[in-house]
DNA sequence: GCGGGCACGATAACAGCATTCTCCAAATCT
DNA sequence: AGATTTGGAGAATGCTGTTATCGTGCCCGC
């Protein structure tokens, strides 16, 4: 019992370092101008602690941009279930998963990233794991795959997509298409961005319709 | 006349040499195992020539990687041109384009990376420009864009593509969303990558058509 | 031919960053 | 209280990109 109690307590210690840590990333990510990549000492000044206790808690910066990746995405997913929950039919909810999302990977305009709006930072870290981290990628990224493709599976059932179109892999697709499409189409193209609300709508009509004309 | 011969023999001679820092450039990526990035003097020592020559023809990493890119992308985009001009009806160029370019953004199974076929590190660098340099990226994909901006609007004034999907940032969109697909949709959904001739003919039919049912 | 300048190779020096190590004080447990 | 763990401060290490130094061979106009 006093064992217990002592496991207890050293657990709610460390559980409080480890968040120390996390906090101070996310704002240094927030804070840090474009494409800014921070620096461990800079999170462990910041969180106020040292570098011996940030490696006896993370096996290294790897670690900790995972853990801020796996809270953004789960954050992100955990928004996006509210919003789409606020829609009645499947396609209103289809529709709403799509240009929600599409917002919050739109590049943030000047101050506040939050959470669910990916930083430079992490959009590159994503990419890194995305190629050379397969699994910790796929892992990460569940909480999206998984809301996707219940809302997906659900027009499905209702008729409104053609059953080609359920599944996790599918799923997986029209999330990089959406992701992408935000944080890069102008990019690519080289032409300004337009307002986001068309912008999105614009994504929501590639997506349910495709380009060609109906015939 | 003399002069004129020794500054061409000079820049012959520079050519030269900033050819063979992109050649070796293109074999260590070619040849590294996955996501593994080259070094500054690995390209230097495979190059033959000294880290001196290096830093007088190229102002840093980055250049010689933005260089690669560039040619990267311009390959490609005359590979793509080739096979689109195979075919004959708007519709089929367009179709082609967005099969081939699909199969070009798969990761390479196993060995031969080519100039066409986007490496883990290339991507990397990629993803980099397309954050941190919008201005570089947006030229270096600029002969890709083109030649998609051009089989887009032929296909629009042959009717069979919606008049709202001409231009580039049409264009840029499709793009992202064909590259990205094939780069990361199997890791992002956590499922088997499937048979490259089967997906981009799906990939194909979400383009065209989306995913809703036609009514 | 010939001497001067210039491009080049070899290599050392420097700087930034992640990661590890050492030493020691303070907290916590028994 | 004594023993043991925890954590802080900072130096040390290793890798990499970048810059600087030095000496030599080659090409140039004369």
């Amino acid at each position: 019992m006093a064992v217990a109690r002592s496991l207890d307590s050293a657990r709610v210690r460390s559980e409080g370092r480890v968040q120390r840590f996390l906090d101070a990333g996310f704002e240094l990510l927030a804070s840090a101008e474009s494409g800014r990549d921070f620096t461990v000492q800079e999170v462990v000044d910041r969180s106020g602690q040292s570098l011996r206790s940030f490696y006896q808690y993370f096996a290294g910066k790897h670690e900790l941009l995972l853990a801020l990746f796996d809270e953004a995405i789960r954050s992100t997913a955990e928004r996006l279930e509210e919003q789409v929950a606020k829609e009645r039919t499947p396609l209103e909810r289809l529709h709403r998963f799509v240009t929600e999302y599409y917002r919050m990977c739109l590049p943030a305009p000047k101050g506040r990233a939050s959470k669910n709006n990916p930083t430079p930072v992490l959009a590159e870290f994503c990419h890194q794991l995305l190629t050379a981290h397969h699994e910790e990628a796929s892992r990460a990224f569940v909480p999206l795959v998984a809301l996707l493709e219940k809302t997906l599976s659900d027009a499905v059932e209702a008729g409104i997509v053609r059953s080609t179109f359920a599944g996790e892999d599918v799923a997986g697709g029209i999330l990089s298409t959406i992701m992408f499409n935000a944080a890069y189409g102008s990019t690519i193209s080289g032409t300004e961005p337009q307002e986001p609300a068309s912008a999105a709508e614009e994504m929501w009509e590639f997506v349910s319709r495709g380009i060609v004309t109906q015939s």
